[in-house]
DNA sequence: TAGATTGTTAATCGATTAACAATC
DNA sequence: TAGATTGTTAATCGATTAACAATC
């Protein structure tokens, strides 16, 4: 039944998740209806955009009435396939993997977090946010029992170039990537999301120039 | 004389950083010239994007030969504003912050990191990535003193609601927004980058839905 | 000069907005 | 039924790609 065929846009895709969140807080407070133009003015979007991005998916609304919160938050939920809970393995457990292993919320995305691999061998053994932290040289064995299909980098740059292809050979074909290494441009069938925050900075730099125009 | 007239859209502005970050690599590789059709092919764009995106800000290369790599960075970085050294400040010192602090190089995307301000107790005093941690309530007299311009906002949502208020009457006009409140929405004649790790998180689960077809 | 490659205009493509008929 | 609001088509807008004359 669920046989679409056009290729949804990413631009549609990324919109979404902030659907999600404001849908969340909506059923949270207690609103059970929503309409195009209600939920437009308070994400400041156009109406026409929401029920055009929805419409993508299929008719979640009600002609005359608008969008049941919980229902269209559950559909998002099924679109974005985070309602499945798929293996996930972080790398690095530094300042940066630290904020993310214990500040992320993996289950609300989709993902279960089964363990984190190190170098450093002070951290090696010791548990961060409930999960384990294994050494990087036991990434082999931990994929071939548990299967994870996604990972999230938290290494420095110049680790990236290794281990990269050792995931690969692995069976991970999902990178949430913090580095600056260029996943996408070096293997094919992978699906990456890079989280450039040194690049955000940079368009920040640029906005405040703007704004003292 | 650099009195641009069309304003610049920021899809451009965004892919700024990553030209700015592979030209770096290439300068420090001893590589003085490129062509637009060589750095297309090394960044996976096409070579007639490449020359397009630099032209909103005019002619950077020489027929015939391409364009100096030295010199291109140099414009970029002068575009972003990033030369320059803008007073900013961090709320937050926990996981997150701490990552930030350490992790990114704010003066590479020009800013001046000054201070980082905290609730807990136990972080005030202490120095993180070589800034002092002061008190949450000094933030005021702080920026009575030291204009900072922008924050990197490393506290929990709940946070936000109280600290953005306060931080605007401080003077502060440009957000690096780790926290899911929406600034821009509640206030004008300000800028804002959004760094939504969770949502890229959730595009993930998308895209590794996607693959498994 | 000949070859290469830019700067720039024109063509295409995609995404957003507007409009309105369908319908709850 | 009348009013409201969706689903969907058409119109607009913007961004990317292609093409080529200008020129180093």
């Amino acid at each position: 039944m669920n046989s679409e065929k056009k290729p949804v846009s990413l631009a549609v895709i990324r919109r979404l998740p902030r659907y999600y969140r404001y849908l969340a807080d909506l059923e949270r407070a207690g609103t059970t209806k929503i309409s195009s133009k209600e939920l437009a003015a308070l994400m400041d979007l156009t109406a026409s955009q929401i029920r055009q991005d929805l419409n993508y998916f299929g008719g979640f609304g009600q002609q005359g009435y608008g969008y049941n919160v919980s229902g269209l938050k559950t559909e998002i939920a099924s679109i974005l396939g985070i309602n499945q809970s798929r293996g996930m393995i972080q790398l690095g457990a530094g300042n940066l993997g630290r904020a993310i292993a214990s500040h992320i919320d993996f289950a609300t995305s989709g993902f279960d977090l089964l363990a984190i691999f190190e170098v450093d061998p002070k951290l090696v053994g010791s548990h961060l946010g409930g999960h384990q932290i294994l050494h990087v040289d036991e990434i082999e064995a931990f994929c071939r029992q548990q299967h994870p299909i996604a990972v999230s980098l938290c290494i420095p740059e110049e680790a990236a170039e290794d281990l990269v292809p050792r995931l690969i050979a692995c069976g991970i074909k999902s990178f949430l990537n913090f580095t600056h290494y260029d996943i996408g441009i070096h293997y094919d069938n992978i699906s990456v999301e890079n989280v450039y925050i040194g690049d955000s900075l940079m368009t920040l730099a640029y906005k405040t120039a703007a704004l003292e125009q």
